[in-house]
RNA sequence: GGCGACAUAGCCAAGUGGCAAGGCAGAGGACUGCAAAUCCUCCAUCCCCGGUUCGAAUCCGGGUGUCGCCUCCA
């Protein structure tokens, strides 16, 4: 049973699909005019464990991430940079795949674009006119926000009370000052697309209206962003999408929350973006995976690079416990379980069991990580017990740890490699001094391995090696 | 002005009525030729003041502080 915190209720809900054993998911994605940033990442991250869990469930997913090809900061970008905008998309989407599967984020199931699907988007603009929802000016098409009673229902704003707030200078045209546009009339130089008003293009909203239910049905499951957009962009997509099809548009809203920069919004002007682009030569971005799973999706994080580290020291914990089983297989036997070994599987299934129910809690990876943890120091302890292990036991619990980084996808899993020869050589001829007690030759090799990337560990089992991807500090 | 979030150890962070998870850092110990890895032990009157209750980090009221949204934003 998976329970959701829902903005539109704000409760946590059970999760009732439309459908049984299937998910609609809808996430907005990026962007396309820049490298995407750690605050970004967080929430797709978000979205992807989300995905990767209602599957582990049980569920059959069809998830969906927008690319917002067409706005305000295209244009200016793709003006700045000298190339069209459809250039900029294609550049930035690529970086967005790259940066994305380094952060072992999945690809959705479609990631369309806003401008491959205009017809669909003009068809729905001109349904909300006839419906009465929208009115042309110009030819430019507003809604009509006084026309959607339920507007305001997201974001639990009063009308009235929004308009009190408005900020910018008004539209005189407009019937209301919160009516939003749904379609901007061309300006010199844009790209432009033909329209029953004439040439223009989409306004913000109506593009995640128009490709979530084409994808998804009039109804979807689940509808996934950041926080910033419950107001106006979630609120305006169900104005629109509710306004069409007289059906409620999704079940459950997520909103992920903020990522700050040492307590600060990050921004442009402070100067305190990070980009996943630029981490990733710093860090594995596995450590910015983990770390953004170590709090609670809905929680404000605080982001800075001792953070990181901190993060980097913890992972590396689960690691060499994921490791440390690795190499203890080679040297298990095949019997059955001993008294021991029996008592840890039944550990093995309690902790199953608590990372299951804090994912389903409203995806609590902070809950589910610490069982990883609890069950970590249990394995440690079995591995460097004086006798022997039963295989059987072994691979289970490194399954068991897989199994649960098939969702989290922070953990280096990995079967060890092989060694070269002439480094097993080198292996040898240290524990060959080692034995004869020439430390000093022994400690030699030790530190010869290690600038390669080869750390030697001398457990009571014997010698232990690791390959690490560079001198660690 | 309206709406909302958050406050738990030096740091990060779970926990929404029944003796306060987990991690990082630190201290001590074990193991080791030395390391590394690992294990054990230690490290919190849960922002303040009231209230409800046999019992409150958790519920209610009142403060204080930090932050966010109100047509750029993940």
């Amino acid at each position: 049973m998976i329970r959701l915190y829902n903005t539109l209720t704000r409760k946590k809900e059970i999760l009732q699909p439309v459908e049984e054993g299937k998910i609609g998911l809808y996430a907005c994605g990026p962007t396309v005019y820049d490298y995407f940033h750690v605050g970004n990442a967080r929430v797709f991250i978000f979205f992807d464990v989300l995905r990767r869990h209602l599957s582990y469930r049980g569920y059959k997913v069809t998830f969906v991430q927008n690319y917002t090809d067409i706005d305000d900061k295209m244009i200016n970008r793709a003006a700045e940079m000298g190339i069209t905008v459809d250039g900029l998309a294609k550049k930035f989407i690529r970086c967005y795949k790259e940066d994305a599967a380094a952060l072992h984020i999945e690809p959705p199931d479609y990631e369309p674009r806003a401008t491959e699907y205009i017809p669909q988007i003009i068809a729905l603009i001109q349904k909300l006119i006839e419906k009465g929802h929208a009115y042309e000016l110009d030819g430019d098409v507003y809604y009509d926000v006084e026309s959607f009673p339920d507007y305001g229902k997201l974001s639990h704003q009063d009308l009235d009370e929004l308009a009190l707030g408005v900020r910018v200078e008004l539209d005189e045209r407009k019937r209301h000052p919160m009516d939003f546009v749904l379609w901007k009339k061309e300006k010199p130089g844009e790209p432009s697309w033909d329209s029953p008003w004439g040439k223009g293009r989409p306004g913000w909203h109506i593009e995640c209206s128009a490709m979530s239910m084409h994808f998804l049905g009039e109804t979807l499951d689940i509808h996934a962003g950041g926080r910033d957009l419950i107001f106006p962009h979630h609120e305006n997509e169900i104005a629109q999408s509710e306004g069409t099809t007289g059906r409620e548009f999704a079940r459950y809203w997520l909103h992920a929350g903020y990522l700050n920069i040492d307590s600060q919004k990050m921004s442009k002007s402070l100067g305190n973006v990070f980009t996943v682009r630029g981490l990733r030569q710093k860090y594995d971005p596995r450590v910015l995976r983990f770390f953004m799973l170590s709090a609670h999706y809905r929680s404000p994080m605080n982001f800075s690079e001792e953070l990181l580290q901190q993060a980097a020291s913890a992972l590396e914990r689960l690691n060499n416990a994921v490791f440390n089983l690795q190499d203890c297989l080679k040297k298990s036997h095949d019997g059955p379980p001993d008294d021991e070994e029996k008592a840890l599987l039944q550990f093995l299934e309690e902790s199953r069991e608590k990372f299951i129910q804090s994912m389903d809690d409203d995806i609590n990876t902070a809950d589910a990580i610490a069982a990883l943890f609890e069950l970590a120091r249990s394995t440690n302890s079995y591995v460097n017990r004086s006798h022997s292990q039963s295989s059987e036991v072994v691979e289970k619990l490194v399954q068991f740890f897989q199994e649960a980084d098939s969702i989290l996808g922070f953990l280096d899993t990995r079967q060890p490699e092989e060694l070269e020869g002439e480094i097993e050589e080198l292996i040898a001829r240290r524990e060959e001094a080692r034995r004869e007690k020439n430390f000093a030759l022994a400690d030699a090799i030790r530190d010869q391995l290690r600038e390669r990337g080869i750390i030697l560990e001398d457990t009571p089992q014997g010698v232990r090696w690791k390959v690490v991807a560079e001198e660690p500090k």
